[in-house]
DNA sequence: ATCCGTGCAAATCCTTTGCATGCTC
DNA sequence: GAGCATGCAAAGGATTTGCACGGAT
């Protein structure tokens, strides 16, 4: 959940401006969904702004990401990228059935990857995902 | 690293056809790179034969995935698919740079989830990747 | 002979790009 | 006013689909 002023803030900061559009994708990113995909975003927004493009959702939540403001989510191979508007550490579960998507607040200190298997390696961060079946998918 | 005749087995026992086009994308898993993706695979067959079509060459990949020959892998943020043709439970190592890609044959039995975060779902596998820098990107 | 598998081409889905107009700073 | 941001439409890449033909069993 993060906060909207945070947000414009990051745009403003890197010396980006504030347009009505931007504003309004912000606002949906502090307020909605922890995981939504950018056709999500678009399909909001263009509820209360009808001519707002593609272009410029997929735009806004690449810089916001670039800037720190959201993860990218792919590992679900649903063939479209999520955001994820907790930028804190964390993990994910997810039903592989109908798609719901869990995060798991648990940091997962104890895995580190064993030096021999390293081969050399900077690792700079590593990602749990359980896949499963939800209490409503397990029928 | 699987056997040619086990990938052909699954097919015939699950009353497909070896047809000549099968045989050969069998055999480009059996001996080649342990994650390619459906393009490369598709630019190796054609290098033999032609004609190969890519609709065939998903077809096939999709179908010895279903049969467990192969594990499809998505979590590289890459915009495409990676077929996996190590069906160990193993772990992965990209480098985000370069995106060579490592086994980890680590199986990390000790990532388990808190019953407290499973939130009531049914947990059937989970996936740490480590994602970093290879030795030649470090620079 | 029966189907399943094939190649081709077009279609689809998600995302990116080019460009002229318009708005924020 | 300067320059970035926008909308539009078209392009792009990966994958899927429809369909008539051909080959495996």
């Amino acid at each position: 959940m993060p906060d909207l002023e945070v947000l414009i803030e990051l745009f403003r900061q890197s010396g980006r401006k504030i347009t009505p559009q931007r504003r309004a994708i912000l606002e949906l990113l502090a307020q909605g969904s922890v995981h939504p995909t950018a056709e999500e975003i678009y399909q909001q927004v263009t509820a209360m702004m009808p001519d707002v493009s593609r272009a410029t959702v997929y735009n806004t939540l690449h810089e916001l990401a670039a800037l720190g403001g959201v993860n990218e989510a792919f590992e679900f191979g649903e063939g479209f990228m999520r955001y994820d508007t907790n930028t804190q550490a964390h993990h994910h579960l997810f039903c592989i059935r109908c798609h719901t998507l869990v995060d798991i607040n648990h940091d997962f200190a104890e895995v580190a990857l064993p030096s021999e298997e390293a081969v050399g390696y900077q690792i700079l961060r590593h990602r749990v995902t359980f896949y499963g079946l939800c209490p409503d998918c397990q029928s």
